[in-house]
DNA sequence: TATTGTTATACTCTATAACTATA
DNA sequence: TATAGTTATAGAGTATAACAATA
């Protein structure tokens, strides 16, 4: 019954990339059921949380997203209450975007969920080899837009 | 108005690869856009140039993809007289596909698209790097169903 | 009863185009 | 004119549930 996968479809990367983005969204999911949040969005509350205001239009560039993407997202967290968008005052067509108290704690309860996808996510590979890997992943990707 | 990404995301695993998906992605549909094929049913072209005949559902379980999403791809494909499937005689529940003649031309045609596709895509790396990745890619996923 | 495949339906993620409000 | 954001719409890609045919 199990068909075996020729090596012209295992070894290629896109076939790899593909089912790599897949366990991720799903040990990242089942992890973090408890909590109602996306992956990008954790991500994007991370960058709020680095950079604490930013506009709607630098996280797009930030993320790799389209600002329309931005948009929906940064209105599902709001919804929450985890984010809250204010006009710029400098600028009156821009958005700054904040994480909110509800929001920081919210990141804090969540974070050792996601510490633990990620040890079940790199558990095959030695701590050398996730680095290893990031370090490739991330010559990969920026060659992209540059 | 460009925001450095903090590495608490830019090393993150799980943005890295959805950049690097999203990148195969764009290189792939680049590369190929003469040829009307997107990047999975070029993987089950290469599956069935391996295999001749498959079901439906050894397809899904050799790439990880549920019987109804095989059940489409296979539907495109035959649109286009690419594939052909046929009732098993000896199950008649399934359903055999496998390549047509024009199936195994197109693939002929496409393939110096994608090798293109693939030299764009691993540039940055070197070939031992491309196998270091590939290799920590595989075992990344391998440890998903078993 | 279990399995193969199909259909209807829906959800996620993302993008394009047209719009508004500012600059 | 150009830019920031919103809305409507649509397209991939994928999945769940109910179903028909067959084992």
């Amino acid at each position: 019954m199990s068909v075996c996968l020729p090596d012209s479809i295992r070894m290629r990367l896109p076939y790899l990339l593909a089912r790599a983005h897949q366990r991720q969204l799903d040990v990242f999911a089942r992890h973090t059921a408890a909590f109602d949040i996306a992956g990008r969005e954790y991500g994007l509350m991370l960058l709020l949380e680095a950079h604490h205001h930013l506009w709607q239009s630098q996280i797009a560039e930030a993320l790799g997203l389209d600002r329309t993407t931005v948009t929906y997202l940064v209105d599902a967290l709001e919804k929450r209450d985890w984010v809250a968008r204010r006009r710029d005052p400098a600028d009156r067509r821009a958005h700054v975007v904040a994480l909110t108290a509800a929001g920081e704690k919210a990141l804090a309860d969540i974070k050792p969920a996601v510490v633990e996808a990620k040890k079940e996510l790199l558990a095959p590979l030695s701590e050398q080899e996730q680095d290893q890997l990031r370090d490739l992943l991330v010559r990969l990707i920026t060659t992209e837009a540059s």
